[in-house]
DNA sequence: TCATTAGTTCGGTAAATATGAACTATTGAA
DNA sequence: TTCAATAGTTCATATTTACCGAACTAATGA
């Protein structure tokens, strides 16, 4: 298995960065990443959505925040440890990451304010008018 | 020909916005309708990249632009006169275009410096490696 | 060596995107 | 009016991308 590919800083995009969050999933595994402590592997978000995310389309999403650069994924043992490079993009793009997890925020206060506290459905990107 | 449709302002998503503008063109695109001082037509942008656009694909980003909520498009005589929602957003989402604005602006500053002046490629979302 | 766990890759299919061609709407002549 | 021109939308289809089950790889431990 050829080992994981990591964007080197310099060959971040914005665009790739906004492509791998405006998938409701993949925004909600890069805030729990980027908020915790520690290292977090894959398997601790299959059920981080309404329904189980099977673990190929887990992988792939993992592969996807990987490559447009907001994960680094180290192998360490039979488990993958996902951290957030958070710090080095805030280098490159001040303030850019800060304000889309605040924004993400501030739509889930809301929704959960209209009534779907918990788990959410988490797929689309339109929000259905009521 | 039913009248372009704009979701109301709390129906705007996180997602939906920077799924907009995660496509290289369209956040070309939206830069410029946000910086400028006066509501742009789609003909306008027909050469933002190096590439002609086709009018049936400016009109899709347009729609895409339209329906994520981030710019308003009136009909004013036979054109069509775009104008950006940020003032909208902004109340919404504090600070989410802005930086995004920014960041856009920080790559397109390197990619300048890099030796690619004047109108880019803007296809595709990952930096190519040189 | 074998079973288990964690994740990746492959392949088929479903969904999204791009674009030429045809269409709609508005304006300004003739 | 009618016709041509301009600006943009919609439709049909080709291409691309995403999803997910099944098969595979890699590390660990019995």
């Amino acid at each position: 298995m050829r080992p994981l590919f990591h964007p080197s800083i310099e060959d971040v995009t914005v665009e790739a960065i906004l492509h791998a969050l405006s998938d409701p999933v993949r925004v909600a595994i890069y805030a729990q990443i980027a908020g915790a402590s520690c290292p977090q592997t894959c398997s601790n978000f299959v059920n981080i959505s309404e329904k189980t995310i099977p673990k190929s389309t887990l992988s792939q999403h993992f592969k996807a925040l990987r490559e447009s650069g907001l994960i680094r994924g180290e192998r360490q043992g039979v488990e993958m440890r996902n951290t957030s490079r958070c710090t080095e993009i805030d280098k490159r793009f001040p303030g850019l990451i800060a304000a889309i997890i605040k924004a993400h925020n501030i739509q889930s206060a809301q929704e959960a304010h209209a009534g779907n506290g918990g788990k959410r459905k988490l797929t689309g990107r339109k929000r259905k008018s009521k």
